[in-house]
DNA sequence: AGTCTATATGCAGAATTCTGCATACGCTCA
DNA sequence: TGAGCGTATGCAGAATTCTGCATATAGACT
C-alpha cells in the first residue's frame, strides 16, 4: 500500500505524465535533448523528472557517447501499467498531440537511428558520427 | 493531462489509499468514526483526507443524523477505476487486511445499519436511535 | 434553553517539494 | 591535453504540504 502510494506520487505530475506519454511513443528510446524539444522545457528539469521516474523505476537511461537515451521499463510494475494504458487511451489533449508532434518532427531529424544534434543555439548537423546504437568503446 | 495529474495526486497518499479500500468493501458507506476506528489514525485526519478525496469527487458524503456515511462515487473517472482496480487486485498487504477486519468487527456493531457508538473514551451503547437511514425530521 | 456528540476546519510551525541558476560530470573530438 | 557538448545535480530561496491542536458547526438529546 505504502509502496502503491509512492509510485503513485511519481506519476502525479504533470511534466512526467507528459515524458512518459512520449517514451511511450518511442519504444525504442528518446535521448534528453529530443524530450527537451519536444516538451519545450528547461533541459534541468527534464533531467530532474527523469531522475524521479528513474529512482521509480518507471524508465531507464542508457548513455551512448555525449547522450542518453531513455525508454519505459520493460517490467512496470502493474500499477504503473494500469495507469499508463487508462492516460493513453483517452486523448483529446492538446498538449499531448503537440508534444508527440514535436517529438516526431525531432526524431526525423536522426542521422541513422541517432540523435546528432543538441539544443537550439548550436544546432548544427555532423557529419560522421561513429557510434550508431551500438556501445561507444570497441 | 493536467487533470490526470491532479487525480492521481489525490490517490497517492497512503492514508487516502486504505480510506478507498475500505470504502470499496462497503458499498452503502461506512461514517467517520467507524473509519477512524478501522485506520486508526486521528479523527481531523481521517476528516482531512476525506475532504481531499471530496474534492477531487473520488468519494461523496451523506450526513444522517450526527453521522456522515461516505462511499466511493458510483461514476469515477477511468483512469481512478483503472487504479482502484489494480490497488485492490494485489492484496498481500499486512495493512489493508487489518483496516479490513477493524472495519467489519466495527460495522458488527452497527444496530439496524446504522452506526450508534461513537469513539473510544464515550462508547456505550444507546438504546433506542429513532433515526436508521431514513430522515430524522418526521 | 443548554449540553453532548460527530465531523470539519482555521491556524501556526515543521517538513517537504519546487524553481532557477550555476556548475559538475563524463564523453568526444581536435 | 584542452575545449566543447549533452546531461546531471548541489544549492538557496520560494512555495506548497503536513501535523497537531484547538475550536467551530450542526444536529440530537434532556
Amino acid at each position: 500500500m505504502k509502496q502503491s502510494a509512492q509510485l503513485l506520487r511519481a506519476l502525479a505530475d504533470e511534466d512526467r505524465l507528459r515524458i512518459l506519454d512520449l517514451l511511450l511513443q518511442e519504444p525504442d528510446g528518446a535521448c534528453v535533448c529530443e524530450l527537451v524539444d519536444a516538451l519545450r522545457t528547461p533541459q534541468y528539469q527534464v533531467s530532474r523528472q527523469l531522475a524521479v521516474l528513474r529512482d521509480a523505476s518507471l524508465v531507464a537511461g542508457e548513455k551512448r557517447g555525449n547522450w542518453v537515451y531513455y525508454r519505459v521499463s520493460s517490467a512496470l510494475p502493474p500499477l504503473a501499467a494500469a495507469v499508463l494504458k487508462a492516460l493513453t487511451a483517452n486523448i483529446e489533449d492538446e498538449t499531448v498531440r503537440e508534444d508527440r508532434e514535436r517529438l516526431q518532427r525531432r526524431i526525423n531529424l536522426r542521422e541513422e537511428g541517432a540523435c546528432t544534434i543538441g539544443y537550439e543555439p548550436k544546432r548544427r548537423f555532423r557529419e560522421r558520427i561513429p557510434m550508431v546504437w551500438g556501445k561507444t568503446r570497441a
